[in-house]
DNA sequence: GCCAACCAAGCAAGCGCTAGGTTAGGATCG
DNA sequence: CGATCCTAACCTAGCGCTTGCTTGGTTGGC
């Protein structure tokens, strides 16, 4: 594989990643992904396999990422709060990398199911979720967090919030993603309701 | 329209809502939806239009029932913490009442604008963004909320981690609506850290 | 006997994908 | 160093299938 091969390979991804999150993949058809790539649908098959290849491509590179970043978050920080707000970041700042891919895994997970390497995305999946669920747990073990809500509840919600901002949210110099995913952290941490003068 | 017409309507309605909410719209047949309700594919354009009109008709009454539920939650209540509560509450309700609509109306609002009377989708949409926007507002300028926090990323992580919901949660006579939705509004209004002494 | 409700059959368009041919550019060799 | 060959990258053309939808005919309850 040469390195105009792999550039060219990217370069059909990027353009499917961007087409399958606007419309679906489904109603994305093959001869669509070409023309973005300025060839014929026939010639997609000489780089891939199938569309489901492509799909699946893009997917997993995205799952990938977001594990390796949650494994990294977690390994450089205890104390709960802060490995929640680095988990929020973490998801922010990969969502940026892979901005299509995390809209098709939004929308498209049940579709996602017949891909022959779903195996790998489910893993990953689940290596994500543990994440969430232990810096929740611990979080309320070590006191910091409130014992009266269900971790898995916290957990959706917090996630859903978080990950479904790539519709509406994109970094700018005004509003950069650091200062985006502090907000998402204090809201969820601190509350929305005023801080004021408080006796437990 | 009989009795006997109406009903057969909102048989395959509900068939097809389900259908859609599973599989997504493109990717379901009118073979299938007419399988759900046990007649022929052709059979179908006895009762509607098109392939499309079921979908707009199913989204249509979806958003009707919702906008009314913001209509009558702000009208009973002024307050505006109770009134986010009452915001959330509603929305899971009427998510309830709607099931499969709401799961469209989530992952495929892209796709409705094609639609002949999107028109009306839209009309409801803003609407009820401006009950849950006039609703934060209110709360920040009469001190109960934190003015620090744009209202509308507050709107916007509120309505996607509540809408979202139904995607894992269904109530239970263990976890019914009304605890889910005080839950819901607990966290974002109080934060997930535990409350103890504070200082202003 | 009428008409709402349904069936049987199939059409045109669009789908993913394939087979075989063309081209350009680097490697090989006398 | 020019001729020859090879291969990656692409095109041309179209196959088999599914899609939403249509048409004309059938049926059974009022």
């Amino acid at each position: 594989m040469t390195a105009r091969d792999r550039d060219r390979r990217a370069e059909i991804l990027a353009g499917a990643a961007a087409l399958f999150a606007e419309k679906g993949v489904a109603t994305t058809t093959v001869r669509e992904l070409a023309d973005a790539a300025g060839i014929l649908s026939g010639s997609l098959y000489h780089h891939f396999e199938s569309k489901d290849h492509i799909v699946e491509e893009i997917v997993i590179s995205y799952v990938d990422d977001l594990r390796r970043g949650y494994d990294r978050a977690l390994a450089e920080e205890q104390e709960p709060r802060a490995r929640l707000v680095n988990l929020i970041r973490v998801s922010l700042e990969v969502a940026e990398r892979h901005h299509g891919a995390t809209e098709i895994y939004l929308n498209e997970l049940q579709s996602l199911r017949s891909l022959p390497r779903y195996g790998t995305i489910r893993r990953a999946r689940s290596a994500m979720r543990k994440a969430w669920i232990a810096t929740i747990e611990s979080g309320i073990q070590a006191g910091a967090f409130r014992s009266d809500l269900d971790p898995q509840v916290v957990y959706r919600l917090i996630r859903e919030a978080v990950w479904r901002s790539v519709r509406w949210y994109r970094p700018t110099a005004a509003y950069p993603v650091e200062r985006f995913a502090s907000d998402c952290a204090s809201i969820f941490l601190d509350g929305l309701t005023t801080p004021g003068p408080r006796v437990s």
